[in-house]
This record gives structure tokens, sequence and C-alpha cells, in this order.
DNA sequence: GTCTATACCTAGATAGAC
DNA sequence: GTCTATCTAGGTATAGAC
């Protein structure tokens, strides 16, 4: 492991990171498209030809920002679907959880994501992200079916239209989300939940087939 | 009225109306920065200069395809606010449902706005979307906080949060909807409906202060 | 590992013939 | 109203000195 240039003793690979870090950033703030090498490098303190010591392309950059953020939540996502077969609400509960607490962790990731997936989408080099999400998609599906099956969610509510509506709305929150703000993370994930939950709850009794 | 070239007897406007159709459909599909204006030219059947005789720019382009469908949207949530002093409940269905429409009619500016909204929200030609959004924000607000005080929702939904909840959710649609699909805009306006209504009306009883 | 210098290309935009 | 031709600025990326 570790391909050529990583960590040898300390830290090597510290400008890397930065450059990383610099690039979601401004890909966040302005686009892909709209962010120049020279943007970056001047943020990172370089001259654009610098970057080209750490990176094969500015595309490059993009591509290792999001499949590592990507793989991250798969591998997320993947955790809350294992809770599913015996709880599918504290699945779906930690499926929000685990989507708004990539906002603190990866906002620059999520934005990226969102602003350019009409570019990413269509691109062959980025076609594993779609796989990607659409397994993750296929995770929100089954845990709302498996609760539809338990007799914990009602059964005349569309799983796909309940999954779009929550997944939405949870992923879109990366925008006006600020962390010192009025409202914490756990405090949305918490009302979220709530406004869904006695939205798609059985009216009481009636469990199991 | 009519600034210059327009309508003299039947359409003289026509190319006007298919480049910024065009254009919209661009921008949608690749973000504007990533639309070049021979892009435009060729699928509007021209060569690229001859695009320079109906705008100024291709920054003037973008700008009448989003005043003018914002604009729209600002009148339309007036017309559903003025609902909402007799009927909370109904102003938000209203609000719903105008902004799914807009899906069906305009869903290259909305996803236009959406993914260059990073851009835009910063440049000084543009601060009047800014502005405009806020306006409709709060009537968002407004309808849910008088919808409160009627007694129709519940007084432990943080409005705030609810409110960008269903904004997010139905803004988010237009990515995924398509015309001749599985669910229609109606279908999916009554579910998300149904959901948060179950969600965040009053328990039954308890009406009026 | 970074800088200097620069190649090469494509972008948005313009001028004037038709 | 459109095309031909072209300008200029700025983009990504490279080569080689330090």
């Amino acid at each position: 492991m570790a391909d050529h240039a990583h960590k040898a003793h300390g830290r090597t690979t510290d400008r890397r990171q930065q450059i990383l870090r610099v690039s979601a950033e401004l890909f966040a703030e302005r686009g892909y498209a709209a962010t120049t090498v020279r943007n970056i490098a001047e943020r990172t303190g370089l001259l654009s030809g610098s970057l080209y010591h750490h990176f094969d392309s500015k595309e490059a950059i993009l591509d290792e920002i999001l499949t590592e953020f990507v793989g991250g939540l798969v591998r997320r996502a993947d955790e809350a679907l294992a809770v599913a077969t015996h709880d599918a609400r504290a699945a779906l509960e930690q499926l929000v959880a685990v989507n708004l607490r990539a906002i603190e962790d990866h906002r620059s990731a999520i934005l990226l994501l969102q602003n350019d997936w009409a570019l990413l989408r269509t691109e062959p080099r980025f076609a594993h992200l779609v796989d990607e999400g659409r397994h993750i998609d296929r995770v929100w599906l089954s845990v709302l079916e498996q609760g539809q099956a338990q007799g914990t969610f009602r059964r005349d509510m569309a799983p796909e239209l309940v999954w779009r509506f929550l997944r939405d709305a949870v992923w879109m929150a990366a925008r006006w989300y600020e962390p010192g703000r009025e409202h914490s993370i756990d405090g949305i994930a918490r009302q979220y939940a709530d406004v869904v939950f006695r939205g798609i709850a059985s009216p009481a009794g009636e469990s199991s087939p």
C-alpha cells in the first residue's frame, strides 16, 4: 500500500491534503468549472505549476475528493442497513443522522456533489459515483420497505416518494446549515425524524403482518 | 413597453425565445460555466457570433432566464400567502403545488438556479435573486406561523425547520421528476402534503388559541 | 518541492461583409 | 439577421532551472 510519495516517517503528504481541502472549498464555493487551477494554487500558497507535482490534473483532484467521500458514505449506509432487519425505525434514524453528520465533516464535498452533479453524472471517469449513489438509494428504500413488512410503517405510503422526500431534505440541509447556529445537527435530525415518523408510522396498534 | 425589436406584427422574437430556451437547457445540463456560447449557437442552429445580435453577452442570457422565472415564482407565492389568513393548510398546499408545477413548466430554470446558486449569490448583477428568494422564504414561514396561531399546526414544531424541510424536498424533486413517469406532479404533491400534514397537524381537537 | 517561463488551446466577444 | 474572420484574455498543462 501507499502508492508513491506517501507517509515516509512523519507526514510528507501535508501538501496533498491541503490542496485537496482547499480545492474542495473552492469547488463548493464557485463550482468546478468556474474554479481555476490558479485559484487553487493561490489559496494554497503556491504557483499553479507546482500543483502538478502532486496531481496529474485538475480532474484528478476532483476525483480524489469525491471518491474518498462517497466511499465513506456507502460504508456507513451499509451499517445502517444491517440495523434494519430488527429495527427499521432505528435504521432510518441512523441514515438521517449519518447524512446530517456528513454535513459537519465534509460539507464542501456534499455541496460540490450537488452543484456539479449534472457534469459528473455524464463523465465516464465518474460513472462509479452514479453506481454508488444508486447503492445508497437502495439502502434507503430497503429500510422503508422492511419497516412496512415489520408493520412499523404505514402500508399506504409510497416508499419511493418518502425515500426521496427524506433524502432530499436531509441532503439540502448542507446548503443552509452553519455550525454555531440556532439549530444543531442533532436538533435538526430530531425534528426531521419527528415530522416524518408521525407522518409514516402506523396509527398505533396493528403490528406485524 | 416593448424595448426595441419586440413583436412587430407576428413574432420577430422567435429567435430570442429559442435562444433562451436552448440556453436554459444547456445551463441546466452542464452548468453555466461549462456551457460555451458556441454550444448554445450550435444547438440553436447558428454560429456563435450571431448570438450577439440578440443578446449583449452570455451573462445577459442567463439574467433574462432567471429574472423572468423568479418573478413568476414571487407572484404566485404572494397569491398563496393571501389564502393563509383564513386557511393556513390550504395556503401550504398551494405553496407546494406552485413549486411542483414550476417543475413542469420551468424545469431547466430550477435546475440552473440550484446548480449555479453558489455563483449567482455572490454576483452583484444577480443580487435581486437573493432578495426575491428571501421574500419567498418569508412567505413559507408566515404561512406556517399563521397556521400555528390558528391552531391548525402544532405549536411544538419549529417553523424554520419545517419550512426548510418542505421547501427543500419540493425543490429537489426537480432533479428526479420526469413527466411521463410513475408518479405525477399531483401524486407527488398529495403524498408530500400527506406525510407532512399528519406530521405537523394538531392531534385532533384543540383548535383556536 | 517549488518557481520561472511558456506552449497551446479555447473561451467570450467584435467588426464588417453579405 | 447571419456569417466570416479574427482579437484578446485566460484556461490547463509542461519543461527545466533552482
